[in-house]
RNA sequence: GGACCCGUAGCUCAGUUGGUUAGAGCGCUUCCUUGACAUGGAAGAGGUCACAAGUUCGAGUCUUGUCGGGUCCACCA
């Protein structure tokens, strides 16, 4: 056997066993017939990604839960990968590119795909990697990335199916558009920020009299260029005259209709709407209804066009305030009042959106949310917490068709081609090299490629292979369990679930897990900007990946708050499992060493402590068991640090550590550790990892042994009770000792006065008592002895006494215990209350009462030792 | 404007269908360098469970309201 050190050495043992494991595909999964499968479904990160504490913590849920499968018999699946990120890895390569003062448009399209596919292979895996040191036990053979070769052939296929299914369509309607990144986005990747803005009011002469005119008010006035109607509301009192008038648009005094539409209220602002159906997805509809045609007056990147006359080439920003100046100078400009409103932003960027008008490529929703509500329904894909099951279902509720085309690069292009010469729109699997129609050679390809999230939705089924290589997607599709943090909710799990039902026939999986956001300790959002965050890969250095990652978990409510020094809890208690474990194996002597000892000790013939901790062993691992099956993470392992630490280091090896010599004991206490070892494994790998090599159990490595089972008929709830009064007087007498000031060296006489039951319990621990209470001189008695001076007490059936004359101060015992017993008056008096109370007895639950009943009964017991012992006290 | 979450010890949080004298970690106080571990051990102090009303035999837990903090969604320009 190695040697073991003082101290856990984290970082040369997490680094050998993070290779040990990917370089030996121990979580390599097949299709074992022998064996059910249990995958799991995790954000592929993107592929610009580095680690930070969200990741952290979503890859520690999820490996918990794939160990805790894997250990359990499971052929357990998780598969890794990255996603091409399109927006924001491009984002990154132009970054690049501007620093050599070029543009994408300057080097072509095929120059910026090769320096992104650079980019891809230099730095592509850094996430990756990043993800192997926090110990996620990744199938890391699957790696896969949204943009292979196979991958896009699933993307291809399905934009080509949901063309035929009629569920694709091409339109001209208001999209976001994001002018700095000069693509189209969807609605979700628009965020909106209340953002304080002004409310503009504009005079609007009337045609037949310029000298009237009608007050409008906009947020935005430099859109006021591609007015072409104001409208009223048709009830509107104010305006009933007015409609079918003729305004005159200041600055380009273009000639527009006055148009009466309920979209309008009259009570915003004056109740007269300038209506731009180029730049407002409102007045785009308003302007349908009422056949208006529609002035674009901006160019892609933001700036005016030439439909903004001498405004045209300014920025949008600018352009505002300069017309705004300008309205003034005409005394065109009423009034301007503080406004505060929600701005789209770009989720990438964070540029303000323009609501644009363009031609895109849509997917249409409504069929495809059907199902994906119904699932939900019914409960086939469940939310844990529950709750966001209602968020789920009001956004699909109300869903809107997605623009899935981008106006960008990278990423997979659109399989449509034009014909130059018939117009003939040809969207196809294989690369057309004729127009079906006129057999033409001349087709064009479209310019776009994908929405991200249009590839990132068949993750699930895509990464096994489909549609082509169905073996491994039938034997893992559905996965059972998807983790991931609320924000993608949209974005990605509702999308899932549409692609799941609509190309498998069944939902991509079953349990979905929402975790909370990871902040500090003020509880604002990590970020690098706010430079609050703290860097995962810093605690793994400093602290150790268990350390990070038990800490994490054991942290985790809904939002987790996490600063520094909460990384300390982890790194102590790998610390401790690596100390027992070193104490337990320096004793031990015999070399045969089976897995599961546990089964095969009589544990009849053994002592208290040995069947104290077997049983409590067994409760551990059923509370971790149900937990993990319902996803509470902090529990389970509030469960295993309790006992570890609080059971079997603080009491069971404190207890047995002067009979480790006998073989007996070093069999259970071994036995127990191994089963420990085994059960912390999914929370704490590395550490278990390698005290499982020295244990020598098993030539293979612990990622691959079977998990504990709990076993009923260990569990005995008798030697727990005993047990507990045991460990309670001890620190009765421990409490008594410090009390009066006893040195810990110092040792102590005392009798026990109890039942002849309790009596024979304790001498059969009676040598464990005066250790645990530095007791030299310890006697057992039927009998109250008389003590004047003695420090006494009274745990449960028992009473003791300490002899200190000389030490104590009698007066001051005797109030401490009247304290005492006052407390225990108020207490019993309460409980008598409630037991004379005839409603309560008639409502209440027989077993209720009859606890009530037995409190009574114990706290009266209490009470009368009490009173002996103080009247023994003199 | 809708929806949701949170308010429990100095701090960060547990507390599962209402039923012991409300728990943990950190921090704090006192003591301990006894060969597994000072990243440790022992003992202890600390809470009218935000506030108010209600339901109930019984409320930290359920209902309503108030106050305070947070999140998401939303095309009133």
């Amino acid at each position: 056997m190695a040697e073991m050190s003082t101290r856990f050495n984290f970082t040369d043992v997490e680094e050998k066993w993070c290779r040990f494991w990917e370089d030996n595909h121990i979580f390599h999964a097949r299709t074992d017939p022998e064996k059910t499968a249990y995958s799991v479904v995790i954000p592929p990160p993107n592929v610009t990604g580095i680690l930070h504490m969200g990741h952290a913590l979503n890859n520690t849920l999820q490996d918990i839960i794939i160990r805790h499968k894997r250990m359990g018999g499971h052929e357990a699946c998780w598969m890794p990968g990255t996603d091409h990120a399109g927006i924001a890895t491009q984002n990154v390569v132009e970054k690049q590119l501007a620093k050599e003062k070029k543009t994408r448009h300057d080097i072509g399209r095929e120059a910026l795909l090769e320096r992104l596919w650079a980019w891809k292979k230099q730095y592509g895996d850094t996430i990756i990697n990043q993800l192997k040191k926090l110990g996620s036990s990744c199938d890391w053979d699957r790696t896969r990335f949204t943009m292979d070769e196979d991958y896009s052939q699933a993307v291809r296929h399905v934009f080509v199916s949901l063309y035929e299914k009629g569920l694709i369509y091409q339109g001209q309607y208001i999209i976001n558009w994001c002018p700095r990144c000069q693509t189209a986005l969807s609605d979700e990747e628009a965020e909106h920020q209340e953002h304080q803005g002004a409310l503009y009011y504009i005079h609007y002469p009337l045609k037949k009299d310029r000298s009237k005119y009608l007050t409008v008010a906009t947020t935005r006035p430099e859109t006021m260029l591609g007015d072409t109607a104001v409208a009223v509301n048709p009830k509107d009192p104010r305006y009933q005259d007015l409609i079918g008038e003729t305004l005159i648009l200041p600055i380009v005094d273009r000639e527009i209709p006055i148009i009466a539409d309920d979209f309008v209220s009259p009570e915003f602002g004056t109740g007269a709407v300038k209506v731009t159906p180029a730049h407002d997805p409102n007045d785009f509809a308003m302007g349908q209804r009422h056949n208006l045609p529609s002035v674009n007056v901006m160019h892609p990147d933001g700036r005016m066009n030439e439909n903004a006359g001498e405004f045209a080439g300014t920025d949008r920003f600018e352009a505002r305030e300069a017309i705004v100046e300008f309205l003034n100078e005409l005394k065109a400009l009423e009034k301007i009042e503080k406004h505060s409103h929600a701005v789209g932003h770009c989720y990438r960027c964070h540029t303000v959106v323009e609501p644009y008008l363009s031609k895109q490529w849509f997917v249409k929703m409504k069929p495809l949310a059907a199902p994906a509500l119904k699932v939900v329904q019914d409960g086939t894909v469940r939310f844990y917490p529950e709750r966001w099951s209602k968020v789920y279902t009001a956004w699909l509720e109300n869903i809107r068709d997605w623009c899935i085309s981008r106006q960008i690069w990278w990423g997979h292009r659109i399989p449509v081609w034009y014909c130059q010469e018939c117009g003939e729109v040809i969207v196809a699997l294989e690369d057309p090299f004729r127009c079906p129609k006129c057999s033409s050679t001349l087709l064009k390809q479209d310019e776009d490629v994908l929405d991200t999230w249009f590839s990132s939705w068949l993750w699930p089924f895509a990464t096994f292979g489909w549609p082509q290589n169905n073996e491994d997607t039938r034997y893992f599709y559905p996965t059972q369990s998807l983790f991931t943090a609320s924000e993608i909710i949209f974005f990605w799990v509702a999308r899932m679930i549409m692609a799941g039902i609509e190309f498998m026939g069944d939902v991509p999986f079953h349990n979905v897990l929402i975790h909370g956001t990871v902040r500090d300790a003020q509880g604002r959002k990590m970020s690098k900007s706010l430079g609050n965050a703290i860097d995962p890969l810093e605690i793994i250095q400093e602290y150790g990946a268990d350390a990070l990652r038990f800490s994490l978990i054991i942290n985790s409510g809904q939002d987790i708050y996490i600063s520094k020094d909460k990384f300390e809890i982890g790194r102590n208690f790998a610390n401790k499992i690596w100390n027992a474990s070193r104490l337990v194996l320096m004793n031990v002597r015999f070399t045969d060493r089976p897995a599961s000892a546990l089964e095969n000790i009589n544990l009849a013939n053994a002592d208290l402590p040995a069947q104290w901790i077997v049983s409590r062993l067994q409760s551990t691992i059923e509370t971790v068991d149900t937990a993990l099956d319902q996803f509470r993470f902090s529990e389970a392992e509030n469960a295993i640090y309790d006992f570890f630490w609080g059971a079997f280091c603080d009491w069971y090896l404190e207890l047995v550590k002067p009979d480790l010599s006998r073989e007996d004991v070093q069999r259970i206490t071994f036995a127990v550790l191994e089963q420990s070892i085994r059960l912390m494994h999914p929370f704490i790998p590395f550490v278990t990892e390698e005290i499982w090599q020295h244990l020598g159990v098993s030539q293979e490595c612990l990622s691959r042994q079977a998990w504990p089972k709990a076993n009923k008929q260990f569990k005995n709830s008798v030697a727990e009770t005993r047990m507990r009064l045991f460990m309670e007087l001890t620190t009765a007498l421990r409490n008594t000792r410090a009390q009066w000031n006893i040195r810990p060296n110092q040792k102590i006489s005392c009798v026990i006065t109890g039942s002849q039951n309790d009596l024979d319990l304790l001498t059969t621990m009676q040598d464990k008592l005066k250790l645990m209470a530095q007791i030299e001189d310890l006697n057992f008695s039927a009998e109250t002895p008389s003590a004047k001076d003695s420090a006494s007490g009274v745990v449960g059936p028992l009473k003791f006494f300490v002899p200190l004359s000389g030490i104590i101060d009698i007066d001051q015992e005797k109030s401490r215990m009247r304290k005492e017993q006052d407390e225990l008056d108020r207490l019993c008096q309460t409980i008598t209350k409630r037991l004379s109370n005839e409603q309560f007895l008639a409502k209440a639950p027989q077993d209720v009462v009859d606890k009530e009943k037995a409190k009574v009964e114990q706290l009266t017991e209490k009470m009368n030792a009490l009173k002996t012992v103080l009247s023994n006290l003199g």
